[in-house]
RNA sequence: GCGCCCGUAGCUCAGCGGAUCAGAGUAUUGGCCUCCGAAGCCAAGGGUCGUGGGUUCGAAUCCCGCCGGGCGCGCCA
C-alpha cells in the first residue's frame, strides 16, 4: 500500500468508479494541480467525465463517486483537512499541512537519491546522441543533441533504469573519404575553391591543422586514419568539457567488418517484402508505415545507408535495450519511419513502435540581427567549443534545455554572451548558494534536522516551499515519461522562485531555536532538490558564486 | 505538391490526454539592503493563445480549411 496520498485516494475513486459506472472503464482518474491556491491542493474532474457520458447532472455525481471513494479511505482524514464540490462538479481537496512538510523529511533522509526511484527489475536502456561524425568540430547543434541526450539519459537513471549512452559514427564512407582528400589537397598547399580542390571537400580551417599536424606518409589510407582520430580526439576534448561522457561508441564501420549488413541484407530478402526494380533492390517499407518503398541495394551492386541503420537497430534490439532512445536533429525526420519499418521487416519480434526518436529543431544562429549558416561543409558554422568559451557550461546546458526539443531555437550570440550575468541558470544556482550560505553561519549539527519537529512550521509560504518540494519525484517520473527534460529546468525556476521569495520574507537563523530547526530543514530540503535537479540537468549546484 | 513539427505578452518561451489555463522569464515603470548574499524580493502595465469554421454545457488544448515559418521527401550519408 503506498503512502501517497494522492495515489490512495486515486483508487479509492476507481473503486468508486467501478460501482458507479461499471459501464465506462476507459475513464482514468487523474489528478490537477489548480493554479489558484484556493482551489485546493489538487482537484478531480472525474465526475464532470462521466457526467457527459451519463448524461447525469455532475454536482450530483461528485457526491456520489466521492461519498464512496471516501468509504473506500477509512483514514482520508490523516491525509486531508478536507474537500468540496466546487463549480460544476470538481472535487477540490485540501492535504494537512504535515502531510506536506513530510516531504522535508523526505528530501533531507533520501539525501543525493531524492528524486530517484529503485526499481526491482531495472530496465536496460540505451541513449544514443551526438553521434557526429568525425569530420570537423561538433557544431551548435551537437550541442543541443549532448544536452539533452545526456539530460534524458540521467532522467532515466533516476527513473532506475541501466543507461547506456552511445555515441555512433561514421569512420569508413564517403565524408571520410572527402575529408581525407581535403586533407591531402591541403598538404599540397591547395585551398578551397582553387583548381584541383576536391569537389566535395571541407573548407574549414580545421583541416589546415589537420595537415599541419599530420607527419606520415603522402597516402590516402594513413592521412584518414589520422584525421579521424584527430577530429575524434578533438571532439571528445569538447564532449569532455562539456561534461559528456559516453559508455559506447560504435564504429559503423564494424557493421561490414563483422557482417552485420550482410546479415540483415539476407534477412530482408528472407522477409519476402522485397523486389528488384530497375536493377535495383527494395523493400516494401511502406507496409510497415514508411511512406515510400526503399532501396536496399543500388544498381552498382553497393548498399545504401538504410541498410546499416537497420542492422545498427537490430543490433541494438540484441544487446538487450528495452527501451532505445535516439537523439537527433529533426533533419534526419526521414530515418525514423525508416529504420522502424525495417526492423519490423525482419520479423524477429521488435515492437514497432522501437526505437524512440526525440527530434530537436535545428539551432539558428544570431549574430546582431543577422543569422549565421550553419554549413558544415562550408566550415563557417559555430561550434560548441565557441558557446563553451562564450557563456560556460553551466549556462550553455541550462541554457539549451529551457525549451522543449521540438520547439525552434534562436541561439543569439550577442544574448547569450550579454546573459552572462542575467541567464536563469544563476538564477536557480543563487538559491542554492544561499541556502549553502545560510549553513554556513550556522553552528548547529545537521544530523538534527532530519528529527526536526517542523510543527514549528506555520506560514502559507512554507506549506507551499514543502509542497512544492515534495513534487520533485514525480516530475522526474513524469519527464522519464515524456523524455522531456525542459520540464526539469522549468521546475527549478519555479523552486527558486518559491525559495528566493520565502528567505525574503522571512528570516531563518531565528533566536527561537525549535523555528530555527524547523526552517533550516526545509532549507535543507530545498537545497537537496535544487542540488539533485541540477545533477539531472548536467549543471553544477555552486556552494558559493 | 506530400509528410512531420511549430505559430501564446514588445522579446525568448512554458502550458496542449478540454474544465480550476491566460502563465514564466525578460524588457518597461514604481518600491525594498542599520537585519541570514540585492546574481534577490514586492508591485504595476502588457496577449480576442496566427486565422476561419466544427465538436462540446465548456477549446490555447481535439477535428477540418486557410495563412506564415522550420525540417524531411536521392539508387546521398
Amino acid at each position: 500500500m503506498t503512502s501517497d496520498p494522492k495515489e490512495r485516494l486515486a483508487a479509492a475513486y476507481r473503486k468508486a468508479l467501478e460501482a458507479e459506472a461499471p459501464d465506462h472503464p476507459e475513464l482514468e482518474v487523474v489528478f490537477e494541480k489548480p493554479r489558484q491556491p484556493e482551489h485546493g491542493d489538487f482537484a478531480c474532474s472525474i465526475a464532470l467525465q462521466l457526467a457527459k457520458r451519463l448524461k447525469r447532472n455532475p454536482r450530483q455525481l461528485a457526491e456520489a463517486l466521492t461519498s464512496r471513494a471516501l468509504a473506500a479511505f477509512p483514514d482520508f482524514d490523516n491525509w486531508f483537512a478536507g474537500y468540496e464540490i466546487a463549480g460544476p462538479g470538481f472535487v477540490n481537496f485540501r492535504l494537512k499541512p504535515a502531510v506536506k512538510l513530510a516531504a522535508i523529511h523526505s528530501a533531507i533522509s533520501a539525501g543525493t537519491s531524492w528524486g530517484r526511484a529503485a526499481k526491482d527489475r531495472p530496465l536496460s536502456v540505451q541513449v544514443e546522441f551526438v553521434s557526429a561524425n568525425p569530420t570537423g568540430p561538433l557544431h551548435v547543434g551537437h550541442g543541443r543533441q549532448a544536452a539533452i541526450g545526456d539530460a534524458i539519459a540521467a532522467i532515466l537513471e533516476a527513473r532506475g533504469d541501466k543507461v547506456t549512452r552511445e555515441f555512433y559514427y561514421n569512420d569508413a564512407g564517403v565524408q571520410i573519404h572527402n575529408l581525407a582528400l581535403s586533407v591531402h589537397a591541403r598538404r599540397r598547399g591547395l585551398k578551397p575553391g582553387d583548381a584541383g580542390w576536391p569537389h566535395d571537400g571541407y573548407a574549414g580551417e580545421y583541416i589546415a591543422d589537420i595537415a599541419d599536424a599530420y607527419r606520415g606518409p603522402d597516402e590516402l589510407d594513413s592521412i584518414r586514419r589520422f584525421a579521424v582520430d584527430y577530429l575524434r580526439n578533438e571532439q571528445d576534448i569538447d564532449l569532455r568539457e562539456f561534461g559528456v561522457k559516453f559508455d559506447v561508441y560504435y564504429l559503423e564501420s564494424s557493421l561490414y567488418t563483422e557482417g552485420k549488413v550482410d546479415e540483415v541484407v539476407k534477412a530482408l530478402l528472407a522477409s519476402g517484402k522485397t523486389y528488384e526494380k530497375d536493377g535495383a533492390l527494395w523493400l516494401r517499407s511502406t507496409e510497415y508505415g514508411d511512406d515510400k518503398d526503399r532501396v536496399i541495394r543500388k544498381s552498382d551492386g553497393t548498399y545504401t545507408y538504410f541498410v546499416p541503420d537497420v542492422a545498427y537497430h537490430l543490433n541494438k534490439w540484441r544487446r538487450g535495450f528495452a527501451q532505445v532512445i535516439n537523439v537527433q536533429g529533426t533533419d534526419h525526420m526521414g530515418t525514423k519511419a525508416r529504420v522502424r519499418a525495417g526492423l519490423q521487416a525482419l520479423n524477429v519480434g521488435v515492437p514497432p513502435g522501437y526505437p524512440d526518436y526525440v527530434m530537436h529543431s535545428m539551432v539558428r544562429v544570431m549574430r546582431g540581427s543577422e543569422e549565421v549558416k550553419i554549413s558544415k561543409r562550408a566550415g563557417s558554422y559555430v561550434t560548441l567549443r565557441d558557446l563553451l568559451d562564450w557563456v560556460g557550461r553551466d549556462a550553455v546546458r541550462f541554457f539549451l534545455l529551457s525549451r522543449r526539443a521540438d520547439a525552434d531555437f534562436v541561439f543569439d550570440i550577442d544574448l547569450a554572451r550579454a546573459q552572462t550575468e542575467e541567464n536563469p541558470v544563476y538564477y536557480v544556482q543563487y538559491a542554492h548558494a544561499r541556502v549553502c550560505s545560510v549553513f554556513a553561519q550556522w553552528k548547529g549539527n545537521p544530523g538534527d534536522l532530519t528529527r526536526a519537529d517542523l510543527s514549528a512550521l506555520k506560514s502559507e509560504r512554507e506549506f507551499a516551499l514543502a509542497q512544492r518540494i515534495g513534487e520533485f519525484p514525480e516530475l522526474v517520473a513524469e519527464a522519464a515519461r515524456e523524455l522531456a527534460p525542459h520540464s526539469i529546468t522549468f521546475y527549478l525556476r519555479g523552486l527558486a522562485a518559491e525559495f528566493h521569495s520565502y528567505y525574503n520574507a522571512e528570516r531563518i537563523l531565528v533566536d527561537d531555536e525549535a523555528l530555527r530547526t524547523a526552517r533550516l530543514a526545509l532549507c535543507a530540503a530545498a537545497r537537496q532538490t535544487l542540488a539533485s535537479g541540477l545533477a539531472l540537468i548536467g549543471v553544477s549546484a555552486p556552494e558559493k558564486m
